[in-house]
DNA sequence: TTGAAAGCGATACCAC
DNA sequence: GTGGTATCGCTTTCAA
């Protein structure tokens, strides 16, 4: 199997220095920003690379430095992952921040099943100088990885409370009191919330905001209106059908996601009673179903752009050897039909 | 500012050949599969690889042979483009593709602005095997670096019918015919159909298959029931509400996506009508929207996953200087409740 | 402050 | 078949 590869000719160092009468050295103390060079040098450098059109080898520098310029972004490659709009969008934050700072993301879609599995291997082979998770259900390839001594982000909380890993989130904690919040300023009495899964953090932490909402109104907690779905359509639409069977009088619903707004929207319209008239509902998201929905899903924004931005931000902090703070980004409510 | 490296140590040639008491040369053609090496040898050389943990090094071999192994998947970037779930489900049929055959995919969302650009100036700059490209609408900068000789492959038939560049694309003429076609076989007298932009090739390509499935059934073509809309759900909606009021005996409605359809359905009932009783309606794309929506959508599904991995093929057979084929993916019908 | 030169790890040409 | 060696482009000592 022969390769053929692009004709385009670059230059080099050696052209360059020929060019500006100087050595290789000097050439590449000035392309690299090295002090002690005498000015007058450092401009004909300079112009001599402008003039030749001088691009660097990213192959060279990285076998002379045994840095690549190269993060890993991993994401679990299981079906429903990929369809979700969010990864694309984080992927677009990361990549913005990487492109503005001469590193390039290098997409891997792979199955995370087993710390021994092919891509453990990978990461470790020194192919790249780090790598972002996004998507942490399975830590064990992960902390290998991690433990090995590659620079590891993660988006999203990790669920390991000890984990050492850095890591950036959307403040979901605050994002389901904000949301809850709101439902009591509108006048609710009784509110209800679908959780999704619970073992993932988001899940988790949006609960944690809707009880923190109580706590702070001085409301009483009543864990019967908890009711746990699975952030789908159909889990949302079944445990709202159960949820107003039991309590016909809840008046305000808070749903983890967008998606399980819906379903519970379809149920309570089932049901004959009328949203927001009758039942307030506030999602999570602001996907682009919130927005199409019809009547329009009142939701809680996050930063998704500024998600995968900060990441990157904070591997280029690790690959700088600098501690990298733990980024949580606020949310905003969004406020449309339904509540 | 220092940069850290991991700190796994990997093997090289040299140890190889020493462990096996052959030369690097051997080494590196065993390595690399060439016939003439004595069986004994490589046996050696591969027992020796395997003990030693041997990685290859990616830089030192892009550095010797001029190929990276590295391919840029690039997505222009608007708002728009990055929201949309197509996208990362295409990204992760390249990188099973890709990972499978020892590629890899660099990752730029970046502006397609002008063929100067910062894009065009990094692809022409060696860094990248190769370039696949995700959005289509602006080809400056793709013809330039097609015709500097960077193997070149689009996601979406190019809009320029005599662009010699290579591309994957799902058939979108047969998917549009398939959507009018069960519109007339269910017995719709009357269908209008609602475009997206004209000037990207799957809008064009799916009003073409309409006016196909007119032609192939003996019906006459009604101009006037040729709405052109731009993919948004507001776009959709005027141009439904304009359609009935025109023609108040259309039956059946084809949207170029399931938003669309959404669009036509709020109009549709909005004045009064039902679906799929009085208007039956179909979209495009089998998107989550079309899933979850009630009722839900009828639509036209595309193998997107197979999208992004047979341009992963066609980047394989371009890079190995085969002549790829041009694929195009046909569609499915998925019918549900409105058509 | 500058230049010469020794690598980094793999490939491929040239002898034997 | 096999081994020696120059080479890819850049970084980084070490001397001067």
């Amino acid at each position: 199997m022969t390769l053929t590869s692009p004709s385009t000719a670059r230059s080099t160092y050696a052209e360059i220095a020929e060019s500006a009468g100087v050595s290789k050295a000097t050439v590449s103390r000035v392309l690299n920003g090295d002090d002690r060079v005498h000015p007058d040098r450092i401009a004909s450098v300079i112009e001599a690379a402008e003039k030749l059109g001088y691009r660097p080898n990213r192959a060279a520098r990285a076998l002379s430095t045994g840095r690549t310029g190269l993060v890993a972004v991993v994401i679990d490659d299981e079906p429903t992952a990929l369809s979700d709009p969010f990864w694309g969008v984080v992927l677009a934050g990361i990549s913005r921040v990487f492109l503005a700072n001469d590193l390039h993301s290098l997409l891997m879609v792979t199955p995370l099943g087993s710390p021994e599995g092919a891509i453990a291997h990978y990461l470790e082979g020194g192919e790249v100088d780090g790598a972002i998770f996004l998507q942490v259900h399975k830590d064990e390839v992960i902390n290998k990885v991690h433990a090995d001594g590659l620079p590891v982000v993660l988006i999203g909380r990790p669920i390991d409370e000890n984990s050492e890993i850095p890591f950036v989130d959307t403040d979901n904690i605050g994002g389901g009191l904000q949301a809850t919040k709101y439902l009591f300023d509108r006048g609710c009495s009784k509110v209800a919330t679908l959780t999704g899964d619970l073992d993932a953090s988001a899940g988790a932490d949006r609960l944690s905001g809707y009880k923190k909402a109580h706590e702070d109104a001085g409301r009483e907690l009543d864990l019967d209106l908890i009711a746990r779905a699975n952030w789908t359509f159909e889990s949302a639409k079944i445990m709202t059908l159960r949820l107003l069977a039991k309590h016909p009088d809840i008046d305000g619903i808070f749903a983890a996601n967008d998606i399980m707004a819906i379903g519970a929207i379809a149920a309570i319209q089932e049901r004959g009673r009328r949203v927001p008239d009758d039942i307030a509902v506030v999602g999570f998201d602001d996907s682009l179903l919130s927005q199409t929905h019809r009547p329009g899903i009142t939701t809680v924004r996050q930063d998704i752009i500024g998600l995968g931005a900060a990441a990157a931000e904070t591997m280029i902090a690790l690959l700088q050897s600098r501690t990298p703070e733990i980024e949580v980004l606020s949310t905003e409510i969004m406020i449309r039909e339904t509540a």
